[in-house]
DNA sequence: TCCACTGACGCAACTCGATTGCAAACCCAT
DNA sequence: ATGGGTTTGCAATCGAGTTGCGTCAGTGGA
């Protein structure tokens, strides 16, 4: 997973290439506070997995320069600032992935009930709209889908978990 | 017999006075495995709670005879037997609800953002299935609601957290 | 370019829900 | 009543996440 970083990370960012500056520096300028390395860098890996990563994933792939709890403080971070979104699992770990702008109050995820992975899922029917006793006052609604990945279907499931 | 939930459950103590056996004990005596102190009150716990209890709130409501770990592995039996349902919540905070009957594969909660109080939801639109990529497969799926619970509605929330 | 201020970082210690190992107690079929 | 397989209680342990604090570094003004 390391490995691929720098490469993919070069064409995701075609235009960042060419003007220096990535397309997570410019989201974290953006809005309005520092821009520092552990910024880019997580924002930069949560940016190019296409899934749901535990901060155990991100710390690794930053691979060195951050602490760890600065990993958790950046993570935080972005999450406020609605830049991430904090998901949390069946094995009591939290996830995180980049916020889509649609997905603001209506956001479906899948959960691998062997690997506990995560991904996302685009299309949800955004009528769903449950009924709250009285006085209830709903914010949003999470979708979470169980059931096995691609991996996880076939005979020998991944071991993963954290 | 598993399930004589619902109705009964009002006059489970009534209904056990009388019998000299509680629901909660014909229940676990239906699963065949071995019928225990714990297993009887963590049970009867979970079915007078009108709404999800975490461990604490469990093992404050026992009061006493049973270990704090007993009440952990009840809690886990309870589940693997699919008597109750374990639910994570937004605080890394297991929480456990007595199951319905007909709630097994497609299920609501709510969750206060404020307390992390957990209810559930019965009426929920089962004809929800969102797309999965190819090669994944679904088990079920879980809806939750987020939003501000009565008592948080108002201007001062409860503290509750954990 | 330099400087000072403030927010971010690194380190270590800590919290707390949950899990595990093991001996003693208990349930229940015989 | 009894044997033996389950459960329980206790203590130790795990591990994700948090906190306190001194130092470092981004940023805006001189």
């Amino acid at each position: 997973m390391r490995a691929a970083n720098s490469e993919s990370r070069r064409n995701a960012t075609a235009t960042a290439a060419a003007s220096g500056v990535s397309v997570a520096e410019q989201a974290i300028r953006a809005t309005g506070a520092r821009v520092t390395q552990g910024r880019i860098l997580v924002l930069e890996v949560l940016q190019q997995a296409g899934r749901a990563l535990t901060h155990h994933e991100i710390e690794a792939a930053v691979a060195g320069p951050l602490d760890r709890v600065t990993v958790y403080r950046v993570l935080d971070w972005l999450t406020r600032e609605q830049i991430a979104h904090k998901i949390p699992g069946d094995d009591r770990v939290w996830r995180f992935t980049i916020a889509g702008q649609k997905q603001a109050h209506q956001h479906a995820h899948f959960q691998c009930t062997d690997c506990s992975q995560v991904i996302c899922l685009d299309d949800v029917p955004s009528t769903l709209r449950p009924r709250l006793p009285a006085g209830y006052r709903s914010v949003g609604v999470e979708v979470t889908v169980k059931g096995q990945c691609k991996e996880c279907v076939r005979p020998a499931p991944r071991r993963a978990r954290r």
